[in-house]
DNA sequence: AAGTCTACCAACCGCCCTCAT
DNA sequence: AATGAGGGCGGTTGGTAGACT
């Protein structure tokens, strides 16, 4: 026995709304609220079923929605979690401010996903496609290459999840905290959200601050050993090839401090000292900030990267077997050692997101401990090799895209 | 100019989850 | 525990506009 339809669809409109729809759905809402979806359309006058006025409604009409093109932030920050939370579009829609996650869904199906497919990267998976049907020194180099690409993913991936833990271990201090706080003054009124967010306010950060601290890092540091890398574990990847991608449009983003100057490699210039959000940012929030945004808890602007994987390896030596998890605390920890605390400013991550990796997106936890190791062992010699291996990618995709074209 | 193809995206559909009863 | 309402979510469809032949 099926459920019964949410509304008689005998009678009721279907297909594009008309600008008239449009207004009395609008103006309905603006002076009651939308209340029960069901019982809306009679009361709007709208021949309509509630489904559908609320799907208008949050994917269209709301007034805080963003429109228009995604920026190059925008989709690197919608790659990197599609490879950690995979078609998660709710999630991955409420760490971009005042985007929908049917917006998303679309942007993702009809231009991340095509130039994900035409770089030779599996958009499911997020891992390099492997052609067996062909060999040749330039499908080694290629495999190497993407090799690379794939440890530099697990970095990133390690990366993103011991952040987000980081965040929801400091959360759990702060919520009771916080809740004493609001406790003691005037409710402020609840958030509306946008598919369960509210548009924020932008802090001054510069996005994928981390990501991009951590490239920093692992480029402009020699490290100790020159143990050879191994390629068998591909894990997924993020923004390295959100910049790839972007090549065939703009590759200068007004947020990236990364740049693919033609076939000449650059040093990375300095990244901003991460600033502290504070935890109530405005008067009426859930302290929801952008995946992208959450700060490190960095002190200084330093190169840590090192001490942190060092303490993470002695960390992940001391609780090893206690916890699937482990890999993840031993992370926060490592963090939490080389950074001296947790900033106590640190704002917390959307709960959504967090539940995702906890659900069991986190999958690739096993990898942590051998990106780790890798990623200490990946010498300058190799990262610039690195980088130019990327540009040559880069550059093969054009020159392919001209062909093709 | 007309027909066809392709890309895009708003909207729909059906399943699932949560909550109240 | 079972049931149903309400709403959220992700996959898919179909209309439309622009490009191409």
């Amino acid at each position: 026995m099926g459920r019964s339809p949410c509304c008689e669809k005998v009678g009721l409109k279907k297909g594009p709304w008309t600008p008239e729809e449009d207004q009395k759905l609008i103006a309905y809402i603006e002076e009651f609220g939308h209340g029960s979806w069901r019982a809306l359309p009679s009361k709007a006058g709208l021949q309509r079923c509630g489904k559908s006025c609320r799907l208008r409604w949050t994917n269209y009409l709301r007034p805080d929605i963003k429109r228009g093109k995604f920026s190059l932030q925008e989709e690197q920050t919608i790659i990197q979690l599609h490879a950690l939370l995979g078609n998660r579009w709710s999630a991955i829609a409420a760490q971009l401010p005042r985007r929908t996650d049917n917006e998303i869904k679309n942007y993702w199906n009809t231009h991340l996903k095509k130039r994900l497919t035409r770089m030779g990267i599996d958009p499911t998976t997020h891992k390099p496609k492997t052609d067996t049907t062909s060999g040749g020194s330039s499908n080694c180099q290629y495999s190497k290459d993407s090799a690379n690409l794939s440890h530099m993913a697990q970095w990133e991936s390690a990366r993103l999840e011991a952040e987000a833990r980081l965040v929801r271990e400091t959360n759990k201090m702060k919520v009771q905290r916080q809740l004493e706080f609001e406790s003691s003054k005037p409710q402020t009124p609840a958030r509306l959200f946008l598919n369960k967010i509210t548009p924020l306010v932008q802090p001054s950060l510069p996005p994928c601050l981390d990501i991009l601290k951590a490239w920093q890092s692992s480029w402009s540091k020699p490290t100790q050993s020159n143990e050879t890398l191994n390629s068998n574990n591909s894990s997924r990847m993020h923004s390295m090839y959100a910049m790839m991608l972007s090549n065939d449009e703009n590759l200068e983003s007004p947020t990236s401090t990364l740049n693919f100057p033609g076939t000449t490699l650059l040093p990375l210039p300095p990244l901003p000292v991460p600033v502290s959000i504070p935890m109530t940012n405005n008067n009426n929030n859930n302290n929801i900030v952008p995946f992208n945004q959450v700060p490190l808890p960095l002190t200084d602007n330093t190169n840590n990267d090192d001490e942190i994987w060092k303490q993470f390896n002695l960390t992940k030596q001391n609780t090893e077997g206690d916890h699937e998890d482990d890999d993840i605390m031993a992370a926060v920890e490592a963090f939490r050692s080389s950074c001296g605390g947790f900033d106590n400013n640190i704002p917390p991550i959307s709960s959504n997101v967090l539940q995702a990796l906890e659900d069991g997106n986190g999958g690739d936890h096993e990898n942590l401990n051998e990106s780790s190791s890798l990623m200490c062992n990946v010498n300058l010699e190799e990262n610039k090799h690195y980088w130019n291996s990327i540009l040559g990618l880069v550059n093969e995709s054009d020159d392919m895209n001209i062909v093709l074209g």
